[in-house]
RNA sequence: GCGGGUGUGGUUCAAUGGUAGAACGCGGGCUUCCCAAGCCUGAGACGAGGGUUCGAUUCCCUUCACCCGCUCCA
């Protein structure tokens, strides 16, 4: 229609997602809060869907890999040693002459936006006195709010993996290799929440912290760290095997979780595999992908294509965060490994030379890069060798492979990637362009919605109601009698039920026995219909949800 | 945090210094009704606070939220 004026895709989403009740901002009614989003019926839905998928295929799909639900709030010291406390914080200036913003550390180094030949700290702009931006929320343990009670809500999920590694590592029967998975809620005092609910305050994730043998372990046990040139010019890596070093590894774990986005509807080319270049690398990462998807509201490349935003992140870390965790508890977050003993003790002298020097080398770097002040050379060679001697009687720190999804970002992808404007026919047979959110079935809020005809007739209704109480103990069903039949059709279009279940007068056997106890079922994406017999209609459903 | 823009039922929009309209959606009713039909009927809004004014949704200020651009993004 030419007189309603087009709106931008995104905020036909906004509209829609508000409308059918998958996202509203949170405290609407006192005007909303910045960075925070709720999820209304069907959103709540989909979200749980997204994560019911994420944690079954991470955890129970799997034998070498098992669960955890820390808390939130965890001692703060777990944030000095992650590094997110000195991150976090940098004290920021402002200019009120070029309005740029400058870490105060940095004045002396950036130039000035206005008069590149000079730096920040030259030009005679007013500044702002050095103003603090922790990126952690803080609160106070306890009633009273002193410096001692303080503590912080977490940033991410990671962290308290890693803190009870070794619980987990004890009690779950365990060895390295092997996974530890957590979904939770973390929180982050970003200084521009932005794009719908892509990056927000308060937010969940989806994190694995896959624990890994050393490189030299792997070659002490296997002869050799295979080599991933090698491994990829022959396709896909497949399953895990012992040669594997963390590149391995890595790719493996990048290739299951473009399998696991593909698995729950989103198509391969609405995903980028983004390899970090070096100088983007965190601090502790060796590498890192990012998984993104082409969000509409994404940037655009020379050629006005989409280049996707973040939805997951791949870091290969090393062992730098157990290693932290070590230094800052105190507490050994090493591990025995029975078969690197065994092996080591059949190398022969120069292999076993060679390799605890690599190893030694490692430790040394690691323990350089982190050292404390006051910390002498000469005591991190004393702590590298004696790690290095400890490698070779079987114990070491695991690397870790992690994979760190955030879930808003991801239900937001779904819902991007399900909307779809076609055409239909009304019942004039005039296409009518309908909306409709073409989730995978896996992910559909509602399964199937259950439909009588009309719902002046009692018998009608009492037979939907029948088929709705046999279906919903298997899956989630919508009852819906209110209007025209069409007009519910399209309802459940926006919520993208992938089927609508229909009793009409043939199931009553009006048009003859052999249609009596048969329903139509109506196929989301094209209209389709197809007549079904009702006992057949669970086991029908479970197989197309599955 | 800076600059610009926008805030009116659930959604998308309109008008107005003096009783706020529409479309769609939503609730109820009628219709043996398979793709947003029709008829009847009902509910529902000026983001918040302050100021100017006899009177403010409208003008002014503050604030909050959203959008765009910067900045930030472990």
């Amino acid at each position: 229609m030419a007189e309603t004026k087009e709106l931008p895709l995104m905020e036909k989403i906004v509209a829609l997602c508000k409308r059918r009740g998958f996202i509203y901002p949170s405290s609407e009614i006192y005007g909303g809060i910045n960075g925070f989003w709720d999820y209304g019926p069907l959103g709540a839905e989909l979200k749980r869907n997204v994560k019911e998928l994420w944690w079954n295929t991470m955890t129970r799909l799997r034998d070498d890999v098992v669960g955890l639900d820390a808390t939130i709030i965890m001692h703060p010291q777990i944030w000095k040693a992650s590094g997110h406390v000195d991150t976090f914080s940098d004290p920021m200036v402002d200019c009120k002459t070029c309005k740029g913003r400058f870490r105060a550390d940095q004045l002396d180094e950036i130039p000035c936006p206005q008069k590149p030949s000079k730096t920040v700290a030259q030009c005679p702009g007013e500044k702002t006195p050095p103003r603090a931006f922790n990126l952690m929320f803080q609160t106070w343990v306890g009633p009273v709010q002193d410096e001692s009670a303080l503590a912080y809500l977490r940033p991410e999920t990671a962290q308290a993996i890693f803190a009870q590694f070794k619980n987990v590592l004890e009690t779950s029967r365990q060895k390295v290799p092997f996974g530890i998975a957590q979904i939770g809620k973390a929180f982050r005092n970003e200084v521009t929440p932005r794009n719908y609910t892509f990056r927000s305050r308060e937010f969940e994730q989806m994190e694995l912290e896959y624990f890994i043998r050393p490189d030299e372990a792997v070659e002490a046990i296997c002869g050799r760290v295979a080599a991933v040139e090698e491994l990829l010019a022959r396709g896909p890596l497949g399953e895990p095997q012992p040669d594997w070093g963390w590149q391995a590894w890595h790719k493996y774990w990048v290739e299951e979780r473009i399998r696991f986005y593909e698995s729950i509807g989103l198509p391969r080319e609405t995903l980028v595999e983004y390899w970090q270049k070096p100088e983007e690398l965190a601090h502790y990462a060796r590498a890192t992908v990012d998984i993104l998807f082409k969000f509409p509201f994404g940037k655009r490349n020379e050629r006005g294509e989409l280049i996707g935003e973040e939805l997951e992140g791949i870091a290969a870390r090393s062992d730098f965060d157990l290693s932290q965790h070590e230094r800052y508890s105190g507490k050994p977050m090493r591990v025995f490994d029975e078969e690197l003993r065994a092996a080591w003790a059949k190398l022969d002298p120069a292999r076993q030379q060679a390799l605890w020097q690599r190893y030694f080398e490692h430790r040394k770097n690691y323990l350089t890069r982190t050292a404390r002040p006051g910390e002498t050379p000469e005591q991190i060679e004393r702590a590298a060798r004696e790690d290095a001697d400890a490698f070779a009687k079987g114990h070491y720190i695991p690397h870790v492979i992690e994979p760190s999804a955030g879930v808003d970002r991801l239900v937001l992808a779904l819902i991007c990637n399900a909307y779809a404007e076609d055409q239909m026919p009304d019942e004039k047979g005039n296409l009518e362009t309908r909306v409709v959110l073409r989730f995978h079935p896996r992910i559909a809020p509602i399964k199937a919605a259950v439909l009588p005809l009309v719902r002046n007739k009692p018998e009608l209704v009492r037979k939907a109601i029948e088929i709705r109480d046999t279906l919903r103990p298997h899956l989630t069903v919508f009852y819906d009698d209110a209007g025209a039949i069409g007009r519910r059709y399209r309802r459940q279009d926006e919520a993208g039920t992938p089927f609508c279940i229909t009793v009409d007068f043939d199931t009553l056997g009006e048009k003859g026995p052999e249609l009596k106890d048969t329903v139509t079922v109506r196929y989301r994406d094209d209209g389709r219909q197809e007549r079904l017999r009702i006992d057949a209609l669970l086991p029908w459903l479970l197989e197309r949800i599955r």
